[in-house]
DNA sequence: TAGAATTCCTAGTAATACAATAGGATTTTC
DNA sequence: GAAAATCCTATTGTATTACTAGGAATTCTA
């Protein structure tokens, strides 16, 4: 029941580089910073992230990343789904595992698990994370 | 985003032991046989079911575990708490591990899911458990 | 009262996944 | 051509998880 760092890193950084949307690329430099997590270790999850298509980089001195949509246009189930594994239970993705699965009453429930989540995390773009940062960042 | 086997073990473990309730003790060795799970492992799952008083034990020849309470007293979340940590992140459960929550937009998500996780085993009994299972059962 | 069946307890190990670091090649700007 | 970036691959450390092992203690039954 636990969530990988690569995910949560993962979904800071691109409201990073959201809350920069329009105003040029991001670099894993200033990310870094801002964030406290080592450019090694972001660099790792933004391969998966461009795979998707999620964010375009530009390289050379000045470079970073943008946004490919606008953040209205990108959930954070996407972000998750192409960092970890958003199952909590293998038998969910691929049910050939398990002999049991189709008389095991407790595999419902964690259907029932991965699909609440799913949902809240679909219901949240980019641009709704932006919108609450800035209420916190306000407040503070 | 992953649930350890502990807590689906200890899951079907304990709806094992429910769908005996009236009728006597059941033992690690016919619940191993029945859930493929091997006594050694099983025998892990069970002091914490003991601690927290969902289960007693009965030692010796025809011994084995009965539940405390009638299984539609005893709700998932309060096994799967007994046996995991149930919280995706270590933040959700002691803020003090991470000095950006206050500020951090993307905690509020990982605590509602955490909410929504929460609530739907809170709302399911071993009795509603046992009700499925029979469902399931008569089906195939 | 012996022996079989069971829970109880503690330790140990093997495998895996996770988190993070290292070093250098490539591209682009100025 | 130097600096600032991304890009790529490998490696390491570490923690957790899953599982096994061996034997002590308890209780039932014949």
């Amino acid at each position: 029941m636990k969530m990988s760092t690569r995910g949560r890193y993962g979904t800071r950084a691109m409201l990073d580089i959201a809350l920069n949307y329009g105003k040029g690329p991001v670099s894993l430099k200033d990310m870094a910073q801002r964030q406290e997590i080592s450019v090694k270790y972001l660099e790792q999850l933004i391969p998966p992230l461009k795979a998707v298509g999620l964010i375009r980089s530009i390289r050379g001195a000045g470079g970073g990343y943008t946004l490919t949509r606008h953040p209205s246009k990108i959930n954070l189930l996407e972000i998750m789904q192409s960092l970890e594994r958003t199952s909590p239970v293998d038998c969910l993705d691929s049910p050939d595992v398990c002999p049991r699965v189709k008389k095991c009453a407790t595999y419902d429930v964690w259907k029932e698990i991965q699909e609440s989540t799913n949902n809240i995390l679909r219901s949240l773009t980019l641009a709704d994370m932006m919108e609450r940062q800035h209420v916190k960042s306000n407040k503070s």
